[in-house]
DNA sequence: TTGTAGGCGTTATCAA
DNA sequence: TTGATAACGCCTACAA
């Protein structure tokens, strides 16, 4: 029938002919744990071999419940956070025979389009990890039963399953370090205001620096837009006049731009980190701890996390309701770089 | 019949059901340039919008001949240049309608089995940026008709398509700009000693510097595994003794080894670029421009070589034969950074 | 343990 | 321009 220039691809038929046996019994030989005797097993793998024939996962796929496929939305590819966490779930996915449909969303944008096409493919499940998402899209997955998780961001719908780091705690815990350093006048570069990841970092740390209040912290915010030039972006224009003055510490909400924040500030200033000014990051991504930064930072746990991802999304595929959202938060750990003054050292520093 | 405990999912019947056409022509409606009446395509798409339809694209792959999805197997996400070149592959393939299948090979094993999953999913197209490739495979592709393209490197098969930068021209203009700049022993850092890419580079390199043998050039040819813990690791090893002496230039055959070479010359011995050695790489990675490198190197044109791969994809489709290896090679871009001494200030440096 | 046969949701051919 | 109908290649009751 020549139907399309197609394939002459060996399909499980031909297989089963030469093997002598039906075409269910090649799919059994394919299928682990499918009950079929060793024998007209090995002879069909035998089979297959000789006719360099792959089970067809298209096909399987449609006559399945499950394409084994997941896809995968990250917004932001400039920022390494996000690459390693790709690179974390690709890794793991391949490594349990799950496929990665990759999307990125350019920025600002929302994720619907991505989101419906891998509906289109009937992914097992989508994990976002940023962007945001509308309500109908949201239903719309509901709907086809395929679950969303969200990754380093939460949502305001409670039905949505979220794993990120704790990002308030982390937040806290960066405070309590800057207070504890000895800084009392504080810039904070916040990442997209309307993000919770930047909201909860800025939370933790403001109620660190204000519980400690014997002696007042001043605090300022300005957007640094999650990205490197952004905020170099940001510091150029908050210190463009003549003689400057600059606070005592800088809360980068993210590692990207913090060592935006330093590359800007050593440029046209010449300062030092910490002498001159302290910084602190958050996401302990790896450029953070290049030689010329080693900067001072909460690292996000990118393989628990995942992992954590996951196990969420095998327990949704046994029973629907068992998960608790609570149970996924995961701790930062806190990376001790050298752009905070030493604690020891903070009676002897200051002046 | 309850097969699968599966979505509801709305299929083409049910909109054609609920538009009072057939199935067939609910297809054409979701079909571009399909010959369809206006009329009873508004009446199908009001239709499928009121019941939540989409397409579903596992069973079209199924029917018709192409999946829509590309395979992307990239080796090393450790390196930036190849997270920028999958953006932009993920990017440009998702403007056009297309998907990406992402795969990661961990270093220095095969991407056979990337390549068979891939095959498995009749995807429509494979892309390696890494890792080699067994004749097997290649032949198993061939079989089923479906094109693999290298990026970033060659291959001996010259059946293979490749795209990638002009290597040993790159090398070349490096090797040049070392020697004006009064280099006359260089160190050379290498990365996959097997690979193409790293091996063009270096004859490139030394060709340049060996034509202009006034004055002889002394190189000494050292593995950085291509990776900035390689480098480190490397340039550890080569000056580990009392008072090393340095060479006058050191050529990283990539962007990211040279950044673990500045980090570690100037920890261990404080060495200054490029008053005290000069440096270039090559790649030309966004690392590499930070404040603290302003690496000299060549960039990579990773978006024209991302669309040109995806230009010969589509010639490929066309016309099985006609495409010309030749064209495949696109040269880099010298950039200036400042890690090599300036050519006019050459006179009065060197003593 | 194995084979038979219907169905998964499209696309594409063909006739109307 | 439209509608019937046969693929596409596999999975999976069900019967043997």
């Amino acid at each position: 029938m020549a139907r399309k220039r197609q394939s002459q691809r060996v399909t499980s038929y031909e297989v089963a002919k030469l093997a002598g046996v039906s075409q269910a019994t090649v799919s059994r030989a394919f299928t682990a744990g499918a009950q079929i005797a060793k024998d007209k097993k090995d002879r069909v793998l035998a089979a297959a071999k000789q006719l360099n024939y792959y089970p067809n996962s298209i096909a399987s796929s449609l006559a399945s419940a499950s394409t084994n496929i997941i896809a995968v939305i990250v917004g932001n590819l400039d920022n390494p956070f996000y690459v390693e966490s790709l690179h974390a779930f690709i890794t793991h996915l391949q490594a349990s025979g799950k496929h990665v449909l990759s999307f990125t969303i350019s920025q600002g944008k929302a994720c619907d389009d991505a989101v419906l096409e891998a509906l289109k493919y009937n992914v097992d499940a989508i994990i976002v990890t940023s962007a945001p998402l509308s309500n109908d899209l949201v239903s719309m997955t509901k709907g086809a039963g395929i679950p969303i998780l969200l990754f380093n961001r939460s949502s305001d719908d409670p039905t949505l399953l979220s794993v990120r780091c704790d990002n308030f705690g982390g937040g806290q815990e960066l405070g309590k370090v800057i207070y504890d350093a000895g800084a009392r006048k504080v810039l904070i570069l916040r990442g997209d205001p309307q993000g919770s990841t930047s909201r909860d970092r800025v939370a933790g740390f403001r109620l660190a620096v204000q519980d400690k209040a014997i002696e007042a912290v001043r605090i300022e915010e300005i957007d640094g837009n999650s990205s490197y030039d952004g905020a170099r972006d940001a510091i150029r224009e908050r210190f463009k006049g003549p003689n400057p003055t600059f606070p005592d510490a800088i809360y980068a909400v993210n590692d990207i731009m913090a060592i935006g924040c330093i590359d800007e500030l050593r440029e046209r200033f010449d300062l030092k980190f910490p002498e001159d000014i302290m910084i602190v990051g958050f996401d302990g991504i790896r450029e953070g701890q290049l030689q010329p930064y080693k900067l001072t930072t909460i690292r996000q746990p990118i393989n628990a996390m995942v992992l954590k991802t996951l196990e969420l999304l095998a327990a949704i595929g046994d029973e629907e309701d068992t998960v608790k959202a609570d149970s996924c938060v995961i701790p930062g750990r806190f990376f001790e770089g050298s752009t905070v003054t030493q604690m020891e050292q903070v009676g002897t520093k200051i002046p």
